[in-house]
RNA sequence: AGGGGUAUAGCCAAGCGGUAAGGCAACGGGUUUUGAUCCCGUCAUGCGGAGGUUCGAAUCCUCCUACCCCUGCCA
């Protein structure tokens, strides 16, 4: 929490939060809460209202809790609830109290039902579901009293008793509040509060076979944890008529406020969990955490850092209308944490054979390279140079093209932190494929400019004796649409990206990259950001690429 | 004549009646033993459209248009 603090462009909710502090509404106190539902892992869209809800709470010393919206138990489970507070961990983050759900309130929830039935504000309706949709009207038609509307306070009492004694079967009934049939907000059209379910329960075992809907527990959650903003997502608001209408008719110890903010959109991904789990489900990535995912557990897998995804958040603001975020921005973000604090490391993932011919057989020399070239106090490591070395087989072309900065064939490079060497010969196999390079190596050119020409420019490279085997897997968008769901009569499978991840084996890293441990971020200089996979091992080394270099050739040579 | 929202550059976004911040992207140029980083510069006579009020409007008023959300016993 660096940067901010202090000069952190304000918006829209932050403006209501000094407004209220200055008016000393709630008593100039801000707590707020991160309520997810345990019912899916969480993403890069709810790492913006993580970001929202906790980022507020420091920015005005005040507190966040973290609560778990756990009211519809055949879709949740401990296994989310398990990598939610994982996440929200990693992120930075730190909740006050203990964490908290909302099935601890589920007595004073009933409570306030039963309250309200007494209050002559609540009601049992036997209608089936498919009755209570004809009765709700429609978008532009007035709904109809439901002829169970006027039961009497002591059978609702009775009722709403034997839905709670498990002795009503699911789907019988429900119990519904009282407000207005003809609202033109549909959310008014006497909501349903409770519904049965004679469901286990992750938190609360078997104790209920009634649960309360998300209306009727959300807003008195709140209520009950004191909390003074209560900030969601843009297709709540509709909701806060009966968010509000609910907390001035019940006897809750605390007046909330509802504000909603817009979610985070990204292209070329998708954030709908519904879809996300599709896609675990299906098979077409490897899990919840696939680096290809744009949940948080996929994101750290890539390599992304809890400051990179925290700038982003700052970067993208928090408004209240809809759009769609490039995906460059996040991509920008983690380059930028990553250029400065990455160790830099030398890896070839595709070789070609080069052999030194005038450097002897057998002899080796060392070099101190710089982990970081701008920051001393990341090291040095240390760097083998000997007669069998390796390059890159894209950093070798017979005929150099124009602007070509790399070797080619005749032609001089310097070899990073090491000497200029010449291509004095091509080796190809019958194929006519190209196999070995024989090349000379200027040994006045150690630490200095060649004398009376010009190196191409600079390629990496490792010994081919000692630099370690390791696979890297190449990731990439996992959508090759900027809108995937945009197509209606498509399924956004059809525009999973094939190229999304490309597995190399028999890459060659430089020996200072033996003894890594997993999620080790590096630079590998010249080719992109990678960390090591969480299932990495000495054995079985593993990189994973985060994101590439920006790449002004790559633009030259499509131009 | 359903209700609720939102429109500022390719994208995100400041702005709150006094003459269009910033970031991302893009494009030039400089430095560079990473085609990276870094540095410098360019990029809205224009704020969804049309009227109106005002000395002055992205900001206020009127009308219009486009897009998003709402008819779960999901959240």
């Amino acid at each position: 929490m660096t940067k901010q603090d202090s000069v952190k462009p304000t918006n829209f909710i932050h403006q209501i939060i000094e407004q209220d502090i200055e008016k000393n509404v709630h008593g100039g106190q801000v707590i707020t809460r991160f309520p997810p539902e345990p019912n899916g892992y969480l993403h890069i869209g709810h790492a913006k209202s993580i970001c929202l809800n906790f980022g507020t709470a420091i920015k005005y010393g005040g507190q966040c809790h973290l609560r778990f919206d756990d009211t519809n138990p055949e879709k949740e489970s401990q296994e989310y609830i398990d990598s939610i507070v994982s996440d929200v961990r990693w992120l930075g983050f730190q909740w006050a109290g203990d964490i908290r759900y909302t099935s601890d309130y589920f007595q004073q929830l009933h409570d306030w039902a039963v309250y309200l039935i007494k209050e002559g504000k609540a009601y049992v309706d036997d209608l089936n579901a498919e009755q209570m949709r004809e009765y709700r009207g429609t978008l532009t038609e007035p709904g109809k009293n439901s002829p169970y509307r006027d039961r009497s306070v002591e059978e609702n009492l009775a009722l709403f008793e034997q839905m709670k004694d498990g002795t009503r079967p699911e789907g019988s009934c429900v119990l519904r509040v009282k407000i207005d049939m003809a609202s033109p907000n549909i959310n008014m059209r006497d909501p349903v509060i409770y519904r049965i379910r004679h469901a286990h329960h992750h938190q609360s075992g078997d104790q209920w076979k009634i649960y309360p809907s998300y209306d009727f527990a959300h807003g008195q959650s709140d209520a009950i944890e004191q909390i003074t903003h209560s900030i969601c997502t843009l297709e709540f608001e509709d909701h806060r008529p009966l968010y509000d209408w609910l907390i001035n008719n019940l006897p809750v110890p605390s007046q909330p406020k509802q504000y909603e903010f817009a979610r985070l959109n990204l292209n070329y991904t998708i954030t709908s969990k519904r879809k996300l789990k599709q896609l675990v489900d299906e098979k077409h990535v490897d899990g919840w955490n696939d680096p290809r995912m744009p949940t948080i557990s996929g994101l750290r897998r890539r390599g992304y850092t809890p400051t990179s995804i925290r700038n982003f958040c700052d970067m993208i603001g928090v408004t209240r209308s809809n759009g769609i975020v490039d995906m460059a921005m996040l991509e920008s973000a983690i380059r930028d944490d990553l250029d400065t604090n990455a160790p830099r490391a030398m890896c070839v993932t595709r070789p070609l054979k080069v052999t030194i011919t005038n450097f002897a057989e057998g002899e080796e020399e060392f070099f101190e390279l710089a982990a970081h070239p701008k920051d001393e106090s990341m090291g040095n490591r240390r760097v083998s140079f000997g007669r069998n070395l390796l390059i890159e087989q894209e950093d070798f072309e017979e005929v150099a093209p124009r602007k070509w900065k790399r070797l080619a064939a005749g032609e001089a490079v310097r070899l990073r932190g090491a000497y200029v060497i010449r291509c004095e010969e091509v080796i190809k196999n019958d194929a006519g494929e190209i196999v070995e390079l024989k090349c000379t190596y200027d040994p006045a050119t150690k630490g200095v400019n060649p004398e009376g020409y010009k190196a191409n420019g600079v390629i990496h490279w490792v010994n081919a004796d000692n630099s370690v085997p390791c696979e890297v897997r190449l990731y990439d968008r996992l959508f090759t649409e900027a809108n995937p769901e945009g197509d209606k009569s498509r399924s956004f499978l059809d525009f999973i990206n094939p190229e999304s991840l490309v597995v190399l084996t028999g890459c060659r890293a430089e020996p200072s990259l033996a003894e890594v441990k997993p999620e080790q971020n590096f630079q590998f200089e010249r080719m992109g950001y990678f960390c090591v996979d969480q299932n990495s091992t000495s054995e079985n080394l593993v990189f994973n690429r985060t994101v590439t270099l920006r790449d002004s050739w790559a633009k030259i040579q499509q131009g």
